[in-house]
RNA sequence: GGCCGGGUAGCUCAGUCGGUAGAGCAGGGGAUUGAAAAUCCCCGUGUCGGCGGUUCGAUUCCGUCCCCGGCCA
């Protein structure tokens, strides 16, 4: 099952306001390794203190690939990770160092070291096809209709999850063929690397609500608020888009569109970024090996360290 | 001080013609295959403000007291 032909590779991993940037900024000082951003909010130009980019100056010590890859109007997706992360990685293994991958982005971290099935791209024209007829007969009927043409993905698919049936409506539309049969033909390919995987967490989860409460201010102090005017004021941006349904930039929206008053649009973006910490422990929840570090020790460095040393990677340590 | 509203889940409230109560939000758990910071699923015992009274039985009716609004003095 072990490869020990295969180069190494580390992820750092954990919930929103963990610490997960500042963990590899130091890790880029001690060790050969060069940092892969895995964060489908950072990927956005434009879109810098909501999504807690680093900074100009931590990029010169500790440059990050793939962020400020996509405009706020583009879309990006979990396949279009793993490929770009894949060559940034290579690219990266054959300089002779060590790829960092950092994030909170589960599904991309999933992707990449999993692998997808081997299914078609979105294609807006059956997507809004799709929407349309939603709109006409409601969810139920078009899960019902997947019921048809793909029963083992309509038992798994909530009859109220429409992103979910219309994917799976979307695959069977451009293909012919039922999700289920096209994710069974063909296994996924896994990640040709020894990989390492850290978590980084608070052990309380009141210390991580206060941080992340602690964290929204600050960034509205930094002009948060002033940053999602200014892609407000662009007029061809709306709250359909990936970019602009990100936590933060969404209840700022609201706000200037009048929704929400200025103090309710900070508080609601302050509670969705705790939802977001919560869907992202799960996930890390879930993952049977990863290393767990608390985050907000004195000796963080030095345990995760230690620890890749005594990963199957055994990354060696130097000064 | 008088009159009128209110005091029910962490918050905002609904409700019980008397048989010990339920929504939204928050919170917790889970799912997650080209939107994923997305999209969904599951989870609600709380002296029904305090104390008395009537009653087989009171959160509900009556009395009284306390607290919070508003109006009048």
């Amino acid at each position: 099952m072990s490869q020990p032909d295969l180069p190494p590779a580390i992820f750092v991993m954990g919930p929103t306001a963990s610490g997960k940037t500042a963990l590899a900024v130091e890790l880029v000082r001690r060790l050969p390794v060069e940092i892969i951003g895995v964060d489908s909010g950072q990927i956005y130009r434009s879109m810098d203190i909501g999504t807690a980019k680093p900074d100009a100056e931590t990029l010169r010590v500790a440059p990050h690939r793939l962020i400020d890859i996509r405009e706020p109007e583009q879309s990006y997706s979990a396949a279009e990770f793993r490929t770009d992360a894949l060559r940034e990685m290579h690219e990266i293994t054959a300089s002779g160092r060590i790829p960092l991958l950092v994030g909170g982005t589960m599904l991309y971290f999933r992707a990449l070291e999993h692998g997808l099935s081997p299914l078609p791209v979105a294609d807006a024209g059956v997507r809004a096809q799709l929407e349309t007829q939603a709109a006409e007969q409601g969810w139920a009927a078009l899960h019902a209709r997947l019921a048809r043409v793909d029963p083992v993905a309509a038992a798994r698919i909530h009859q109220n999850d429409p992103q979910r049936i219309q994917r799976a409506l979307e695959v069977y539309e451009l293909t012919g063929t039922s999700m289920t049969d096209l994710i069974a033909a063909q296994a996924r390919e896994p990640l040709p690397y020894r990989v390492c995987k850290l978590a980084v967490a608070p052990n309380d989860r009141e210390v991580l609500r206060e941080r992340i409460a602690r964290r929204f201010h600050q960034m509205i102090e930094q002009g948060f608020m002033e940053e999602v005017e200014a892609l407000y004021a662009r007029g061809d941006l709306d709250l359909d888009m990936p970019a602009i349904r990100a936590v933060g930039y969404r209840q700022i929206w609201h706000y200037l569109q009048g929704k929400y008053s200025r103090a309710e649009a900070i508080e609601r973006g302050i509670i969705a970024s705790r939802q977001l910490a919560k869907r992202q422990m799960t996930w890390l929840r879930s993952d049977t090996d990863v290393h767990w570090f608390d985050g907000t020790e004195d000796k963080l460095l030095d345990s995760v360290l230690k620890c890749l040393q005594d990963c199957p990677i055994s990354v060696k340590i130097q000064s």
